[in-house]
DNA sequence: AGCACGCCGACT
DNA sequence: GTCGGCGTGCTC
């Protein structure tokens, strides 16, 4: 038994759910002392013995192996990427997440280190025997002695679209006379922001209407993004990839500015931070729960405008002074660059960003500061979560409750339940702040499973701002049908006056979001989604705002041509020109996807309008958040009704959430503030909770609902979402999925309780051509569920009957939509 | 997902 | 007789 082999674990990268797992390879003696666990390699798979990349999982050895193991081919890594503490949450985020190894892997690294490989070929420098060789294997060997370096074979003899090629190169490798030599090339990330501008001889250039629609644009405007000329033109960027081919124009990265809080002048030290008696008392309860070194959760409650802030500084130099690292989440990096500043100025070089804006090479760059120690203070979005940091201290979540902590595509984790994983591998704290918490973890406070810790007051007493509801249905009955209230009118005309500032919140984009036809009262619906298109005035089309579509502004009905088209419906850009109308002379800054196409473009704005360049600032929920301008004094909003029924059971925390966080924006500074709430549905105890900022009223009102109706924290909620072209192929597939679950249950005497809701279409039951069936679990997330649906998505993924129909599997996200 | 193996129809 | 249709099942 002295004999044994070493064998390495290996995820495979392009590995359907469905046949994902380890797979064992031999590894070779060459790689025996270096090959770790967490570096990826090159192996072959299947019939055909593709070249596939994987991650070796773990190490071991060969026990009484029934199988002929493959090798691995070649170490890619020169180190381990993962740390032993990450792959248990790789592991952690395939049993809870349903999805594969690889999937995993991908999302707690940065995209910049993957790879693409390409296979070349050598000549073994060794004696060939001529004589041996079939012709074709000749004809190889004859290319590979006129080429310097390792060839690309495969190019060359072009393998894909002649595999019978293959074979000769397979058996030339067998026999020792050739080798293959991966090379890997980094991939060309696609999330940073892309450029257009126009090449020098453009005008000579044939353009169709589209083109030249393109090329006008940037005739007036020099350069834009490519997301804005689209969204301007009405075009595709297939049209932008076409003009760069006729070298019309030209696309580039947009550097994003390294330095863009800059070197602040003078360094403060964390210690000069000053806290009043309620923050002492969380700061030091919080600071013996991360003494104590073992897992703990804790929540720390207070108003917006308490000071949270405070005690996390101070927490997180403690737990720096301590020697452990410190992880803070945030919602929206790019909405909170005040809070970023600080920071900077705080702990300097300590800190490592990780978030979207970011280039792929200064987030690869980030990660290795971290992986080294260099960098102990990590401040990022959802994904830095994963950030590879060691004896971590402390996790803080500011604001837990926001949805941007779940992420709602492939791995469908949440930040919090990946964070208390990793808070019980290094014993450390997790500290989740928020003034409208989560109902899930605030649940958990009051059944004590997490600390909790008050903030009551306001720093330095400011009073919260006074929030009034305007029955908007008794305004329009006195004749009043402006999209805002006399009331609001007032105010604003006030607080104009004594030049301040206003914040105006509306959750439509575009200017009306319903067209229909008076004669025949159909809408006007996206073709593909079979909603109401939405229309924006600035680039005069109409817009899809779930698949993106967009058409030209019509004159006449599509469905019975009658020129009768009238719009309803109300979308910030029509409220940006009826405030233009009632205030010739203010200025208004219009805040949304549509104005803010590039994260910068965010801060530019933000930060003109904290500058006084602008008296009113008019938006969608992305200005209710986390900012700080002194000078507003006056908060409206135009109307948030459709968001309280969206049909998803969270549209109640959320709007009662957004509701005090638009409120809390107002009088910040030494002015008063104030803050008015336009609705048709003035007694709705929602609004009128958020109205006096009572969070512990709504608590439980909301968690009584929660409990009556059977919704998390009281159980746990799994969506299986299906989606197909052909609506009859999606019921099919449900169908099925519910039936072989009923199957499962009786043949596994499976006793645990579960509740089984639909198969139904989903509130949009068509998005971007496809139609959506879903079908709810009611029941307890304990490994005997997650067993269940992982043999749903198994059996699914085997079933060929069903291969044009996806499938997702998601536990507590959003069954809204 | 690929890819080979295998078991039935129209062809040099 | 064989070439090739794509149904079925496996991948260390």
């Amino acid at each position: 038994m002295g004999d044994r082999e070493t064998v390495a674990y290996v995820a495979l990268s392009h590995a359907a759910y469905s046949f994902d797992g380890e797979y064992s390879y031999l590894v070779p003696e060459r790689y025996r002392q270096v090959l770790k666990a967490g570096m990826r390699v090159l192996v072959s798979f299947g019939r055909g013995n593709n070249r596939v990349i994987g991650l070796v999982t773990r190490l071991g050895y060969d026990d009484d192996n029934k199988h002929k193991l493959k090798p691995v081919i070649s170490v890619i890594d020169k180190e381990s990427l993962v740390t032993d503490e990450m792959m248990k949450i790789i592991f952690w985020l395939k049993e809870n997440t349903f999805c594969t190894y690889y999937d995993a892997f991908k999302s707690a690294v940065p995209t910049g280190f993957s790879y693409k490989v390409d296979m070349h070929f050598a000549l073994v420098n060794t004696y060939i025997d001529r004589e041996s060789l079939s012709t074709e294997e000749a004809e190889i060997v004859g290319f590979l002695e006129s080429c310097d370096d390792a060839a690309e074979v495969d190019k060359y003899f072009d393998l894909k679209a002649n595999p019978q090629r293959k074979k000769p190169l397979d058996t030339l490798i067998d026999k020792g006379f050739v080798e293959e030599v991966p090379s890997f090339k980094r991939k060309v990330g696609d999330d940073s922001v892309k450029m257009a501008v126009l090449n020098d001889g453009y005008e000579d250039a044939d353009l169709t209407p589209k083109q030249k629609k393109v090329v006008e644009l940037l005739e007036e405007s020099g350069s834009a993004s490519v997301k804005e000329l689209c969204y301007m033109t009405g075009c595709t960027s297939t049209i932008i990839k076409r003009l760069c081919e006729k070298e019309v124009l030209r696309v580039y990265e947009q550097e994003v500015l390294r330095n863009a809080v800059g070197e602040l002048g003078d360094r403060e030290s964390p210690e000069d931070i000053v806290l009043n008696d309620e923050q002492k008392m969380a700061y030091n309860g919080i600071m013996s729960l991360i003494r104590a070194g073992k897992p703990a959760g804790a929540l720390l409650y207070g108003v917006t405008g308490s000071g949270k802030t405070s005690v996390f500084i101070r927490v997180i130099d403690s737990v720096v002074k301590m020697g452990k690292t410190a992880i803070m989440l945030v919602p929206e990096i790019s909405l909170t660059p005040q809070m970023l500043a600080r920071f900077k100025v705080l702990f300097g070089e300590n800190i490592a960003l990780l978030h979207s804006s970011l280039s792929l090479g200064q987030r690869m760059d980030e990660f290795k500061r971290i992986k080294r120690g260099e960098a102990r203070i990590i401040i990022g979005t959802r994904s830095a979560v994963f950030a590879p940091a060691e004896n971590i201290g402390v996790i803080i979540m500011d604001e837990e409750g926001e949805q941007s902590y779940k992420s709602d595509s492939n791995p469908r984790y949440h930040a919090r339940d990946v964070a208390i994983q990793r808070c019980g591998h290094n014993g450390a704290l997790l500290l989740m702040a928020s003034a409208t918490p989560s109902l899930e973890t605030f649940y958990h406070a009051q059944k004590g499973r997490f600390h909790l810790f008050t903030l009551a007051h306001r720093y330095s007493d400011a009073a919260l701002p006074k929030v009034e509801i305007i029955d908007m249905q008794t305004e329009s009955a006195e004749g009043n049908d402006s999209l805002i209230s006399r009331k609001l009118a007032d105010k604003l005309t006030e607080t104009l006056k004594r030049d301040e500032q206003a914040i105006l919140l509306l959750n439509r984009r575009g200017f009306t979001t319903y067209v229909s036809c008076a004669s025949c009262r159909q809408p006007v619906v996206c073709p593909k989604c079979n909603i109401p298109l939405t229309y924006h005035k600035k680039n005069d089309r109409f817009m899809c705002h779930y698949c993106g579509y967009t058409m030209d502004n019509l004159a006449v009905c599509p469905s019975c041509g009658s020129d009768k088209l009238r719009s309803s419906g109300v979308g910030t850009q029509r409220v940006e020109d009826e405030l233009a109308r009632i205030y010739p002379d203010a200025r208004i800054l219009r805040m949304d996807a549509d104005t803010t196409s590039s994260r910068y473009a965010y801060e530019e704005k933000f930060k003109a309008f904290e500058n006084h360049e602008y008296d009113i600032m008019l938006g969608t929920q992305m200005i209710a958040k986390g900012l700080n301008f002194p000078n507003v004094t006056l908060v409206g909003v135009i109307s948030l009704d459709k968001a309280l029924f969206t049909g998803d059971f969270r549209s109640y925390e959320r709007t009662f959430s957004l509701l005090t966080q638009v409120a809390g924006r107002s009088g910040r500074g030494s002015k008063p503030g104030s803050a008015y709430i336009q609705t048709f549905v003035p007694d709705h105890y929602v609004l009128n909770l958020a109205a006096e900022q009572n969070y512990d009223e709504f608590y439980a009102e909301e968690i009584a609902l929660r409990q009556s109706l059977i919704y998390p924290p009281c159980c746990d909620i799994c969506v299986i979402g299906f989606s197909a072209v052909m609506e009859s192929r999606a019921i099919a597939a449900a169908d099925h999925v519910t039936a072989f679950i009923a199957e499962y249950l009786r043949k596994n005497k499976a006793d645990f309780p579960l509740r089984a809701i639909g198969p139904a279409p989903c509130t949009l039951e068509v998005i971007n051509g496809r139609f959506r069936y879903r079908l709810i679990l009611k029941s307890k997330n304990t490994r005997c569920f997650r067993q269940m649906i992982a043999a749903v998505l198994k059996d699914f993924g085997d079933n060929k009957d069903f291969k044009e129909v996806r499938i997702y599997a998601d536990i507590n996200g959003d069954i809204g939509l």
